[in-house]
DNA sequence: TGAAGTAAGACTTATGCGGTCCTATAATCG
DNA sequence: CGATTATAGGACCGCATAAGTCTTACTTCA
């Protein structure tokens, strides 16, 4: 669990490719589609999505598709994934309005919480730039997250032993 | 998106209640259910689980029920999270063995299992005896989260305002 | 005008979570 | 021993949601 979702992916693959390929004209739905092999109209939607969001331009007719409103260094991976999913808790119950009916004896929602939002800040710190390939080796990248991630010695260890 | 499955939840409140109701003896599936009214059958079968996966230990007949094997200092959530929901990948193709088919285009997977291993970090650093009641105030489990997540100031924006 | 594009809603399919039911087994008490 | 109370676990279902398709309408440019 606690996994993207595909719809999720497909618009940062796009937006990572747009920037890469962002050579002042726009590219089409069906280009990017057939870059990644991903369903043209689904990632079509997707970028509907993404544009009434404020994250690309449109221009249809021919010659038409998509461009990034801003830089890629200025445009965050968790605006990408709200903008795809909504908003994002990692608890069940805290959807704002309603909430669950245990929110007496479920106390452990105040912790959690609290690793939602550092989460969040996580992505918000994860860039487009950060996605594409272009840009070097970039160890500041490394640096930076495993500051982030922080702690231990340890924290390493769950990468490279995937069983 | 990006949430955890209610059985994780129902997991992680049923060793937090264990933790806090550790009189020694066992509590049972039952008890626990009707503590928080969650549907006792799915609760038992949580349960099971974390007792397969060794943080319970299990003792049935009269009087049984379930007790933690370990200290609940010494229990983090992403064990509990990842014994019930199996291994937590943020990508919908880091599945370990088969992969996507989209390993040459996708380079979008590396930045974001960083991410993964950051967000793995942090939930292997909350303890369940994070989310006990009894530990007084505890201003360091803030502390400690905000260092983690750290940066900056906007770090907070996302909670209170959620609409 | 026609081809190539976006925009958007309705619809279908597939997956997996949440939950129930049922049977078997183990331990404790009377 | 037998009844009760518990865990153990498989089979199953309903439903919400993700994923993807189909269709129609509108826009732009050559």
């Amino acid at each position: 669990m606690l996994r993207l979702t595909k719809k999720a992916d497909y618009g940062l693959m796009a937006m990572k490719y747009l920037a890469e390929h962002a050579s002042g004209s726009s590219l089409s739905a069906k280009d990017i589609a057939e870059a990644y092999h991903i369903p043209g109209q689904l990632l079509a939607k997707i970028l509907q999505k993404l544009t009434r969001e404020g994250l690309l331009r449109s221009h249809a007719g021919m010659n038409g598709g998509y461009s990034l409103t801003r830089d890629a260094k200025d445009i965050s991976a968790f605006e990408v994934i709200r903008a795809i999913d909504g908003p994002l808790f990692i608890t069940s119950c805290t959807s704002g309005a309603s909430g669950c009916d245990l929110t007496a004896s479920c106390t452990i929602k105040e912790p959690l919480a609290r690793v939602n939002d550092s989460i969040t800040n996580l992505l918000r710190s994860t860039r487009i730039s950060d996605l594409m390939e272009e840009h070097g080796e970039a160890p500041e990248m490394e640096q930076k997250l495993i500051n982030i991630a922080g702690v231990s010695d340890a924290s390493m260890e769950s990468r490279g032993s995937r069983s």
